[in-house]
DNA sequence: ACAATGCTTCGGCTACCATCGAAGCATGAA
DNA sequence: TTCATGCTTCGATGGTAGCCGAAGCATTGT
């Protein structure tokens, strides 16, 4: 049954942390889940055998990724269904600190910066968010084009929105995603404030010094 | 967790009893699961304290029925994982060939009708489908308009999309969700083509004489 | 009042399975 | 070859949860 693959703890963690689509190795999991890679190892071969994970085998790696989306879709409908009842998972977010201060999420910033970026463009009226929906406004396009030469016509996609808020694992807050969250993490990689870090499978964001310098200049709210 | 929940076989037999949208008694469960009845009695309070079921009381009986159709559309996303590995519960799926026929999952048209309408739209070229990605064409907005009366602006949604393929229960394979899944369900409604079945909870979708006659005109696929 | 039905609570048993230490196998590097 | 890394398999242990018998409430019927 699948159900019960999924309602293990150890298992309910790793599945989780795969839930950003990308490949992780066997013992980030058992990192992820908090217990010794050789009972990962065991789950794993059972998430397997379930159909709900697929294996890459790579140099003496082993990537462990989602079957499909069909998986990933069932996977938050459990997740909604246990938020109703308040019911949450209890393991609550990442413990190291800098996955917690910025990592990619897909393919855009999240963690405290991530969260922060989107409160301060928030305040500012460069987008206005009614619940899960953000809009650009006009203000928030002259502020991207002079600071980050970034156009609107950049950001159409035929399926994909502009702006979507995207719950942050950690912060439990809202970060931007869509295709102007892409950019934004696209166009920080190009002005060399920030790159993701080099260990393969991370998804730590490392800023340099003169990119933490000039995202407080833009996002910045006094905190830091 | 909710999925360990679900994961208990016993519970999984009540909770697979319980999805054809009918309350029953704690015994008659108990029954289906094939256990006593105060093994019966921990499981179902477990279940209610999940919000997976719902409790009424009636004299000396005690019905238990499934909260709403979020839990069974998630129930049915998992059965549909699990019937994809072969790892098939030993009960596959609604013996009630009402509900096998035509039913609602979510707010749109599940079951043999539901996958049959996809499959047809598929191959007449008004929606094209890539895995899980489902696309309506412009001959499918054509249909759409002249044979329903759905223009494109009705199924404009900011976060959920136009299609989408959902896994079916019985079936095992996809049938249409998304606005438009939706939307036309709605107009069969409207059109008194279809309604869901009177008896409160149910999720079966009952077809009228001359709505199955439309239905078949434009998604028949001559097996009828 | 008494009995019958439907269901729950309690206590103890048992089986399963997650877990880890130790050892083994494979890949890649020196 | 030799060593290191990444992962798996084996074996033993322990905790948890499903399970049922017996007893206890609650509701209904006579």
């Amino acid at each position: 049954m699948v159900a019960a693959l999924v309602g293990d703890p150890a298992r309910a963690n790793m599945l989780t942390a795969l839930m950003n689509g990308r490949a992780l190795t066997a013992s980030e999991l058992a990192q992820e889940a908090g217990i010794t890679p050789q009972t990962a190892s065991s789950h794993l071969s059972k998430l397997e055998a379930g159909g709900l994970v697929e294996l890459e085998k790579q140099g003496r790696h082993r990537y462990y990724r989602l079957t499909d989306d069909d998986v990933a879709g069932v996977l938050e409908g459990l997740a909604g269904l246990a938020a109703r009842t308040g019911h949450m998972r209890v393991r609550t977010g990442p413990k190291d600190p800098a996955l917690r201060r910025a990592r990619i999420c897909y393919d855009h910033l999240a963690g405290d910066l991530g969260v922060q970026m989107l409160d301060t463009m928030r305040d500012r009226n460069l987008v206005r968010q009614k619940k899960q929906e953000i809009e650009l406004t006009a203000e928030g396009e002259r502020f991207l084009a002079k600071h980050l030469q970034i156009s609107p016509e950049m950001l159409a996609h035929p399926r994909r929105p502009v702006c979507k808020a995207c719950l942050d694992w950690s912060e439990r807050r809202h970060h931007l995603a869509g295709t102007l969250g892409a950019a934004m993490m696209q166009r920080f990689n190009e002005l060399k404030w920030a790159a993701r870090d080099a260990t393969p499978g991370s998804r730590v964001v490392n800023f340099t010094r003169t990119g933490e310098k000039q995202f407080a200049t833009l996002f910045g709210n006094g905190k830091d």
